[in-house]
DNA sequence: GGTTGATATGAACGTGTGTTCAGATAGCAT
DNA sequence: ATGCTATCTGAACACACGTTCATATCAACC
């Protein structure tokens, strides 16, 4: 016997992709193989290499989509007047779409370092680009005076590792919901990089003082 | 052939426990063969099983130590008084254990999943412990009226989150000192918990007129 | 209904895996 | 010097790996 009742590419590519998916975000991509995700297709190995030049492309081509998905989603959302606004549509924009997609986020920070450099180069351009998404509102809130913020570019890789946390303990069953969880990492997040209002009240005086 | 000069278990096996660790970090748990681990310490595979019963427990030992290591270590740590305080001494010595141990943490939040369950479940249980410090300080907080959390839970695992985050760009000889970046994550982790003074007045306000 | 191309099988390839073990050597105690 | 034991080698085990390929079958078109 060889080719199956009903096969079609466009339904077995799909399911490959997802096999690979949910198998190298449970396990590891290093610790998962071809035979595994075959096998969760419902197809022998060699069939997967109709889909996938190897391995490595089948992990890269899930990362790239993954952080194309999130550029695009960004891109797409309605943005607010002011940073303080932008940043609080950022937080919850971030909380909201991670957790829909939890395994695309484990994988792409688990599994960066299973690609090869220049496949490992592509992806990093990418999550920079996000990355410079947040650090224009810190710059522009600073720039406006409604934010403190030490150094742009440490409190953008630290707000989002706070954010990126919430996808491991997350459940959508659990005590929270995804409102709630939105609006807490969004609060604090502000009050994070807020301008406190007695500092701000000093620099208006500072400034009534250095006009007179 | 056979035993080579200068061989000695206390003078191996700290030597494979290296090694080990090294290739873990840097290649992940699954994707780091026996062989590999042997010929960095200059051995053969063979040898390495007078140091280990296998290699699943040479990651969990590595990962328990490491745990207790940082249970001790905030232990020994000087309390100072008031939740404030303690908040910054908690993160800053946080930041600075763990940049100090960038493989040991690197793998603690990696490899985990690799564990065998009884395994995983020991480690978990010592990771909550820690947890538990850092909640403490916030309920204290809480129940004094310094702290204005939501949910201390959630946001214990919010400041972990952000805290981690900084193993993975920090560089030692970066644009950044330790003690820089001890004071910033330091100050937005306060920043991110504290009472507001304006809600500080209200509380006040709203009390007094309790008291009429 | 026969031909063709897309889609799958299943066996094979060479290599690598974790682990075991008999045998060999080095260092230490006597 | 001799024997003992801790330490390591090197070969072997059975199995799994990613990948390739000849072969077989299904689906679609003329």
């Amino acid at each position: 016997m060889a080719r199956k009742t009903g096969s079609h590419s466009d339904i077995t590519g799909p399911r490959v992709r997802a096999a690979a998916l949910k198998l190298f975000a449970a396990h590891g991509f290093a610790a998962v193989s071809m035979r595994q995700i075959a096998a969760e297709v419902g197809v022998q190995a060699g069939a997967l290499y109709l889909y996938t030049p190897d391995k490595q492309s089948l992990l890269f081509d899930l990362l790239r989509d993954h952080m194309q998905d999130v550029l695009d989603a960004w891109d797409a959302e309605e943005k607010p007047e002011g940073p303080v606004r932008q940043l609080e549509a950022f937080t919850r924009f971030h909380i909201r779409f991670h957790l829909e997609r939890p395994e695309q986020v484990f994988i792409s920070y688990m599994e960066l370092r299973n690609l090869e450099p220049e496949n490992f180069k592509a992806l990093e351009d990418m999550r920079r680009q996000y990355e410079n998404a947040l650090e224009g509102i810190l710059k522009q809130g600073q720039d406006e005076g409604v934010f403190d913020v030490d150094d742009t570019k440490l409190t953008t890789l630290a707000l989002v590792a706070m954010l990126n946390g919430v996808t491991s303990w997350y459940k959508p069953d659990g005590r929270l919901s995804l409102a709630r969880v939105e609006a807490i990492y969004s609060d604090m997040a502000g009050k994070a990089v807020r301008m406190p209002r007695w500092k701000e009240r000093q620099r208006k005086l500072e400034a009534e003082q250095a006009a007179e």
